[in-house]
DNA sequence: CTCCAGTTTT
DNA sequence: AAAACGGGAG
């Protein structure tokens, strides 16, 4: 009973968009340092932490220097948090960076060094939500599995159903949909990144990313723009807003608590903390800038020293 | 000002 | 269901 959405009938283009996305996916894809099988799976799985919510493009030199210094779980357990911290440099959201080391150690101590390879598994550590389980297990696993993110919500809606996803979580109705048109895996195909599922996921995904994009898609480039329902109906409610207005972030605690990781990420060779004095020149708030420091402190991000300094942590 | 390969907490 | 969480680019 596959009634969550009621479009079963509409759902009939699938094979061949992905005929086409799957000929625009090996002519067109971006040569990522993690694609084309050159990534271990924990590679994959670093390349997609620092990806939630950060533009592959800034994240592709992090991701070379992050893996030759960390190559594995292990390393990066090993590593010392400020290393982490510092390492993550302005890629945003700084606890991801945090939780991607709790995510090391429990691969290495709970999983000998070796990323599970089940979703569950996945799904259960640090830091690893639903879109990025279902990415590694199809990306770095090769299993037949539907993911569902942004782009995917976004792409999937407009070819085969012609309209605008709603902004907010990912729906049942999208669910289904994504399930529904996942291809089937044939037999023969072993290596697993040419696995049909795979290159669908893949090949969506990028579609979303550099041609369907939000605001001003290129339909005149979209390899399925013939197919398209929402380019037929004439792109109904293009640009309109659906997601609910994002927290500015002048003047947040978020811009506060970046100020403050900035001073230490940037501190010269040889010193480790930042003084009280320095601290409050980076901030006329001093209630907002200690609100900010005790949560900083909080997440595990800085320690504080007597007198008010602050650190990174060990 | 919006958007971005999201996850966690409330 | 909504808020919190960075920062850069268009």
């Amino acid at each position: 009973m596959n009634d969550t959405n009621g479009n079963n009938a509409e759902i009939e283009n699938v094979e061949a968009v992905a005929v086409a996305l799957a000929e625009w996916w090996h002519a067109s894809a971006r040569d990522l340092p993690w694609r084309f099988g050159r990534a271990t799976p924990w590679g994959v799985l670093v390349s997609e932490v620092m990806s939630q919510q950060t533009q592959m493009s800034r994240v592709v030199p992090y991701w070379n220097d992050w893996m030759e210094r960390w190559p594995d779980a292990a390393a990066l357990a090993g590593a010392a948090k400020s290393d982490v911290i510092t390492a993550w440099g302005r890629l945003g959201y700084p606890r991801r960076a945090l939780r991607l080391q709790e995510c090391a150690r429990v691969v290495a101590s709970d999983y000998g060094n070796e990323l599970p390879q089940t979703y569950d598994e996945l799904l259960a550590l640090p830091g690893i939500g639903d879109y990025t389980a279902s990415a590694v297990m199809s990306f770095a696993f090769g299993e037949r599995i539907a993911v569902v993110d942004t782009n995917i919500r976004r792409v999937l809606s407009r070819v085969f159903l012609g309209v605008e996803s709603l902004g907010g979580a990912a729906s049942p109705a999208e669910r289904a949909l994504a399930k529904q048109v996942l291809p089937q895996d044939s037999v023969s195909k072993c290596r697993r990144f040419d696995r049909s599922s795979v290159v669908w996921n893949q090949s969506v995904m990028e579609l979303g990313a550099i041609v369907c994009t939000a605001k001003s898609p290129l339909c005149e480039a979209c390899p399925v723009s013939s197919r398209c329902v929402f380019l037929r109906d004439g792109r109904p409610g293009l640009g309109e807003r659906r997601t609910r207005p994002r927290q500015r972030f002048q003047g947040t605690d978020r811009q506060v608590r970046g100020l403050v990781l900035n001073a230490l990420r940037n501190l010269p060779e040889g010193e480790i903390a930042v003084d009280r004095k320095s601290l409050e020149r980076l901030w006329d708030d001093h209630i907002q800038l200690d609100r900010c420091i005790a949560s900083l402190d909080e997440d595990g991000l800085i320690e504080i020293l007597p007198h008010a300094d602050v650190r990174l942590p060990v």
